[in-house]
Formats: structure tokens, C-alpha cells, sequence
DNA sequence: TACTTCTTGAGTTAAGAGCCTAAGTTAAGG
DNA sequence: CCTTAACTTAGGCTCTTAACTCAAGAAGTA
């Protein structure tokens, strides 16, 4: 499926805002970088298109940080891709040559099906639970 | 869908290729190039790749070209993306920080699901039928 | 004011896709 | 045998882009 990194690190980096879901503080960049293993440089850029998007929201200053938007189970796998990776739901085969438009056909509804098929997860399908860690950032 | 031309390239002069089934004479690299619109120094090493795979088979000298080892209904798309783009069908995500594993694995599966519906198609999807057209390579 | 945190925009770098070149190798036909 | 038409193979080039870095700025808190 060759994704990219981008994708990967929004994924985690929103499993683990959505266990501080309801709690008082925000999550830091630092932290979230720090837990799933993320280049804190390059996560600003991807929280920055993830709260463009909606999908967080952020604060500055003391006690500033990031947040999810919405319930985990209010947001979409979807609604992730778009934001950080839209061209996977893209087709970009060109309908040139004699075959052009039949294969450019034949994959965009393979795409349709993978789009199909990412609609059906939200973010809530990516929290791991485990209660026990659940403070330890 | 984000696919690489190589693939799209190798849709394509399949498609063409199925066309030439049961003929006496072979297809020409430049033949194909030009009813595809390939650059046919590319189109050398897609063929090559196709070769090795044994998906098409190849003669060298006069009267030499290209044709289909199998017909195309017994060429499945996997067999193709498996040949010119094998990292297609691999997860590439890593298991690691806190949400690493979970990510991966839920992405797994969407890709599972993805081998499985281009598992649904062969060769003989991509024909496009225009008996009227058909010699006029 | 001073400190903290996000915000914004502009680099940098390494890898790979896509394409080209050129010197082989093989087979048909005269 | 010799020429010619085709494929074969190995290498190299170039441009794009993903991934990452950096630093100055803006905003909230005390």
C-alpha cells in the first residue's frame, strides 16, 4: 500500500490526542512527538494541516497545546487522508493511448473501493487502551 | 490512489498486447510505444519486468516482438502490480511508538482488502473491443 | 515584562521515478 | 556467411518530492 509517512505519524499522533480526550490539559508537541516516536520538527507541520482541517484544534501560550476537534468517533479515517494525503483518493491515470480510458476506468473503481473501504474506520478504531499508562505522558 | 506510471504503462500495453492473441506475428517494442504513447525507452524496461515475471514472453532477431505467455483472462491484475510494482501490496508502517502497532495493523487490513478486490480482475477487464481497429497497428 | 507555547514560511537533503544511451546478443533471410 | 532487424543489459542522467530542519513571529499567561 506504500503510504507515506505523513499519513502514518497523523494516525498515531491522533490515536494518542484521543487519549486525552475530556481530560483538562492540552497535549504538548513535545510530548506527542516524544510518545509516538515522531520528529517533533516535522509533526508542527502535520498538526498544522490536521487543525486546518478541523480536525484539532490548538491554543498558545501557557497552558496552550492540541486537542481533537470532536470525539474520536465523530472523525473519520477519511477525513484524516484528506487532510494530510489527499491525492490518495485521487486517480491519476491519464486517459491517453489507445487503452488510456479503459485502465483509467478499471482503477478508479478500485479506488472507489479503497475509498469505500477506509469509510468505514474512525479514529476511534486506532486508540489503544490500556488504562493502566493512561496518565504516564 | 497515487499509482506510478510504470504500472499504469503496464496496464496499458497488456491491454495492447491482449489485442495481438492468436496472431502469427509478434508485437514490436515501438508499436506498442506509439499505440500507447509510452516512451519506448521506458516501455523496454516495463517489458523486461513483464518478461522475467512471466507474464509475456519475447523472440529476438527478425520476426521477433512480443506476445502474452497465457491468455488474459488468465493473468490476473495482482500478478501485474506484483511484477512492475511489488511495494503495493506491502505495509509499510512500523510498529513502533505508542500507537505504532495498532496503526499498522488497522492499516493492514485496509490493505488486505485492497489486494482482494484488485485480486477480483484479469487481463481481460482491460480489453477495450474495437473490432474495427483491430489490425491497424 | 517575561516566559511559554503554538504559527508561519522558508530552507535543505537524500532517494527514487522516469527516461535515455549505447554496446551487447540472437535469429531470419539471402 | 553476412547483414539486418529486433530484443537484452547495464549504466547513467535529471528532476521532483518526501521527509526533515530552522528560525523569526505571534499570542496567551502570570
Amino acid at each position: 500500500m506504500k503510504l507515506s509517512h505523513k499519513l502514518e505519524y497523523a494516525c498515531r499522533v491522533l490515536a494518542q490526542l484521543a487519549r486525552f480526550q475530556g481530560q483538562s490539559k492540552m497535549a504538548h508537541i513535545d510530548a506527542l512527538a516524544d510518545a509516538e516516536k515522531i520528529p517533533a520538527n516535522y509533526l508542527v507541520q502535520i498538526l498544522n494541516e490536521l487543525r486546518t482541517s478541523g480536525i484539532i484544534t490548538s491554543k498558545r501560550g501557557k497552558q496552550g497545546g492540541y486537542a481533537l476537534a470532536r470525539a474520536p468517533e465523530k472523525i473519520g479515517l477519511v477525513e484524516i487522508v484528506q487532510a494530510v494525503d489527499p491525492e490518495l483518493l485521487e486517480c491519476n491515470f491519464d486517459a491517453v493511448g489507445h487503452s488510456g480510458e479503459r485502465v483509467a476506468e478499471l482503477w478508479g473503481e478500485i479506488g472507489k473501493s479503497f475509498e469505500a473501504k477506509i469509510r468505514d474506520f474512525t479514529l476511534d478504531d486506532f486508540v489503544v487502551s490500556d488504562p493502566g499508562e493512561m496518565y504516564y505522558i
